[in-house]
DNA sequence: CAATATCACTTAACATGTTAATCATATTCC
DNA sequence: GGAATATGATTAACATGTTAAGTGATATTG
């Protein structure tokens, strides 16, 4: 865990030399290497959503609908990758804004099923020629095979992990 | 786009189709794919820092100090990947349970150090072992080289994006 | 068929992400 | 030197992430 500083320091100078050299091998693990990737992408995106008014999760959401008829809510949290939680704040706040439309199954009355709204449909329809020109234009700058490449081995590293049980509860906290 | 229903279609049907094969494009988008592998990742971390009473956020934090004897908060927020707002709230907290120490830059009043207490040393000692065995099940199931490979191609994808301006505003756009 | 378990959400509570505004100190420029 | 401006850090306000608990509906079981 990278050595630390021995006796008497001053920290003075301590910190100009964290300003030279800070932490490769912190900033170098895998969850940091792919938070800074995915920000760096989302960076270029968040401007022009946010200024039709919608968030990253909220466009999520619209433009997942827009490739199906109707969608249950389980379902939808699953593709949309959002905790229930979370879905159920946005498609309360989408529906008031009538981008969707919600009714309940006539099977069953615990299920939700949702769907785009022809106002939600619009909004896409706005925001997708920029969106669709920046992703076109980050295909360009890193390179399409390369995208491919990489969209492939991070689809392994998913799968790879699937299998991985939760190793967490070492220390016996059983009880419950 | 995943053939959809033909003519007259019960929503029941519609669902199971959805179910069965849904959305491939969408969930195949850059975003998504960094979205999902890196949550793949810290599913596997999270119980064990839980069981610490750390999120990955205050680990983060916590990690860094581990590596500098001190860190100006502006530095801080860099090095950990965490928004001003964020650390400010954060570091308060840890602040008040005692695992870090902050105090004021004597030559510039606006600024202010934060190192390790000998308290949040003892509890990142105890989380580590924990955080390096599940580190290493994963290089071992995902392969090393092929992690460093794809950490080098996260790399450079971020470094292709930081040329490229945000949209919206094409460099037009200069004050205000 | 009634008690119970399970399921599909939804709410609650707290932590963080995100942008804007605020506050105090520093720096610049006249 | 002092007003204008810039900078470091925090606070505010709102949206989402995360886990636990709640609610109503459905499935299971005795």
């Amino acid at each position: 865990m990278a050595r630390k500083k021995s006796q008497t320091e001053s920290n003075t100078e301590a910190a100009e030399t964290a300003r030279r050299a800070p932490m490769r091998d912190f900033s170098r693990s895998l969850p940091m290497s792919l938070l800074r990737a995915r920000e760096a992408v989302m960076r270029q995106f968040r401007p022009s959503l946010r200024n039709h008014g919608l968030t990253e999760q909220q466009w999520r959401i619209l433009r997942a609908l827009t490739t199906v008829d109707a969608i249950e809510v389980t379902e939808l949290a699953r593709v949309a990758f959002l905790l229930g939680p979370s879905l159920s704040r946005i498609l309360r706040d989408l529906e008031a804004r009538q981008l969707i439309e919600r009714r309940t199954a006539k099977a069953d009355l615990r299920r939700a099923v949702v769907s785009i709204s022809a106002k939600g449909l619009k909004l896409i329809e706005a925001v997708a020629p920029t969106s669709e020109a920046i992703y076109a234009e980050i295909t360009s700058r890193y390179g399409a095979r390369k995208l491919a490449e990489l969209q492939d081995m991070l689809g392994v590293l998913e799968r790879s992990l699937v299998a991985m049980e939760v190793a967490g509860e070492e220390s016996g906290e059983i009880e419950e």
